[in-house]
DNA sequence: GCCGTTTTCGGCCCGACTGTTTTCAGTCG
């Protein structure tokens, strides 16, 4: 059984005892084991098999390892058997319409029958749900927007596009006179890979103008709630935004609170309870009195911790780093001095190679990869041998034309569905760079598809295995591979591992970079560019590198050359064809 | 169900907004 699975295991239990009306403390054990088993890059069936202590994971006691072992072992549980047998599966589903949690949906199941978003669609129309105790009219409306609006709502987008809309509210707000900060904070700020929505968060004296303002947006559809201090809209597209206006001497703590994670929140709160404080988004207190909250600095000062930034704050790591005194600098973008895999229009990219390498310099690149795909890949024109040595008798040339950046005779290798590579060794040892890659045989079973990507990572020319998990974010499941042992694999051989920095793939991911970090493997941040334009997503890739806790001596491609050539050749066991001019 | 620099029992973050109440429960973040 996959951590993923095992995690819907004590997410469904969570969902059915909030609908019972279980101690909530104990559903959020539950969550929070999801959350830890879920995010984890080690798997749970080999920690298992080798009988590690897994009440030493955060929010797993002697109860849920037992669980897990349990699972592990029979792949079933008996606690969700019973469970599943007093609630119908549908039922869980009308807690997910916004409006309605497990109170509500479980007045609707006892005292109407409603079992499914059908009947209950029924019931509002028919005027039954208004007559119950603690619902009215406008409950019923509400709920009946609430289930044309569920599906779309509940879908994260990628944190690409967010930054878009959060540019353009940023924008419309900031010309209103009167405003003295303004930011986006929740997962955005966080720079999670998808978001669900948008915090922005304002400093004004009045609100009303903001307020009025932010209804206009124009991608605005529905304005949800407008109170005091606080707004929601609906955009065209779905995305909820939520607004905040508060006083400057509450932005930081403001900041905080709507930055989150949600758990990282739960240990600050508790941290000021131990110091006799309290904290809300308004600031610290101690009883009545106003401690601190106009900068985030301030506010983690009054719980001895040093300002964290935010792609941290996630209840992992960072405060045993901030109280040891361990906080990494995170890698930045200008730390990055090369790209490692791009394409041209030699076979699925727009630009042609001139056009890529005039492209990498302008953007202030000091060496890049040329890595076309292999034959196998039919679909994008893959090259075959004597194509690719064509295109790097290109590269020659180029060499002498362009100064200043180094461009390296590279490849991106199919890894094919038997084993093996698409490319013959012959012509591989003569590539400066190999990125190896898995496109075909993706429903393989784990076993299969980690021994093709481990035998990849040991053969000589390899250099690192690209976007190594195969997702596409919000379109297509990861493909079953065991990152861990990928990981060994890459550290035993010395070879790198890809973080794509494409905003719908993003892999390897944070946790991963985080387990590759412990292993002492470097990452790669590439771009994967299909064209000039596609260069500039590398920022994406900085963003999840930064999440995972990557300072920039953890990445190969912020070296300077001279250290890249010979982390290289160490990387090609002592042989290194050309790359050098 | 977890967890321990107040604790192995008794806590577990805190506030805004809405709707349905007549002082508050439920939901959300």
């Amino acid at each position: 059984m996959t951590n993923a699975e095992i995690a819907a295991v004590f997410d469904e239990i969570a969902d059915i005892l909030e609908f019972q009306g279980e101690n909530p403390f104990r559903v959020r054990a539950y969550r929070n084991a999801a959350r830890t088993v879920g995010e984890m890059a080690e798997s749970l069936e080999h920690l298992v098999a080798q009988g590690a202590d897994l009440t030493q994971l955060p929010g797993i006691g002697k109860d849920l390892a037992e669980k897990i072992k349990t699972l592990v072992e029979t792949g079933r549980l008996e606690q969700l058997d019973k469970l599943r047998a007093q609630v119908p599966e549908s039922v869980l589903q009308l807690m997910h319409i916004p409006g309605l949690g497990p109170r509500k949906a479980a007045a609707l199941y006892k005292q109407l029958g409603i079992t499914n978003l059908e009947q209950l669609r029924r019931a509002c129309q028919e005027h039954r749900v208004q007559k119950l105790r603690g619902f009215g009219a406008k409950t019923e409306e509400a709920i009946l927007r609430g289930l044309q609006v569920a599906e779309v709502a509940s879908k994260r987008i990628l944190w690409a596009e967010a930054d878009q809309f959060a540019q353009e509210i940023k924008a419309h707000l900031a010309q209103v006179p009167g405003v003295e900060q303004l930011e986006v904070a929740g997962s955005y700020r966080r720079g999670k890979e998808t978001v669900g929505d948008l915090d922005v968060l304002v400093v004004a004296e009045d609100s009303d103008p903001v307020m009025d303002r932010f209804a206009q947006y124009h991608a605005v559809a529905e304005v949800l709630l407008r109170g005091e201090t606080k707004m929601s809209v609906r955009l065209h597209s779905g995305l909820q935004v939520d607004l905040r206006v508060v006083h400057h001497q509450s932005f930081g703590a403001a900041l905080v609170y709507f930055t989150g994670s949600k758990q990282h929140n739960v240990v600050l709160r508790s941290r000021a309870k131990q110091r006799g404080l309290k904290i809300n988004e308004y600031g610290v207190y101690r009883g009545s009195e106003y401690i601190a909250g106009r900068t985030e600095e301030e506010v983690y000062a009054t719980l001895d911790l040093p300002w964290i930034p935010p792609e941290l704050r996630e209840a992992r790591w960072e405060f045993d780093w901030a109280d040891s005194g361990r906080l990494p600098k995170l890698l930045e973008l200008k730390d990055i001095r090369g790209d490692l895999h791009m394409h041209t229009n030699a076979t699925d990219g727009k630009a042609t190679l001139e056009e890529m390498v005039q492209a990498a310099k302008q953007r202030g690149l000091k060496y890049i990869a040329i890595t076309d795909h292999s034959k196998r890949v039919t679909m994008a024109g893959g090259l075959k041998a004597e194509e690719l040595l064509a295109q790097w008798e290109q590269i020659d040339q180029l060499r002498k034309r362009f100064r200043g950046i180094h461009i390296l005779k590279g490849v991106e290798v199919d890894i094919l569905e038997r084993g093996g590579l698409d490319i013959d060794d012959q012509t591989l040892a003569q590539a400066d760079w190999v990125v190896a890659s898995l496109h075909y045989g993706q429903n393989q079973s784990e076993d299969r598809i980690t021994g093709r990507i481990v035998d990849a990572l040991a053969h000589p020319a390899v250099c690192a295995i690209g976007h190594p998990t195969g997702r596409l974010l919000g379109r297509r499941e990861r493909y079953a591979v065991d990152i861990q042992r990928v990981i060994e694999a890459a550290a035993e051989h010395g070879k790198f591992l890809e973080l794509n920095a494409n905003p719908l793939r993003l892999d390897l991911d944070d946790m991963h970079c985080a387990l590759a970090r412990e292993h002492g493997v470097l990452i790669v941040i590439s771009t994967d560019a299909h064209s000039t334009e596609g260069l500039n997503v590398m920022r994406y890739g900085v963003l999840q590198a930064r999440r995972g806790g990557l300072e920039a001596r953890h990445v190969l491609n912020t070296r300077p050359w001279s250290q890249f050539e010979k982390l290289l050749w160490r990387a090609r066991g002592g042989k290194l064809s050309t790359g050098k001019k």
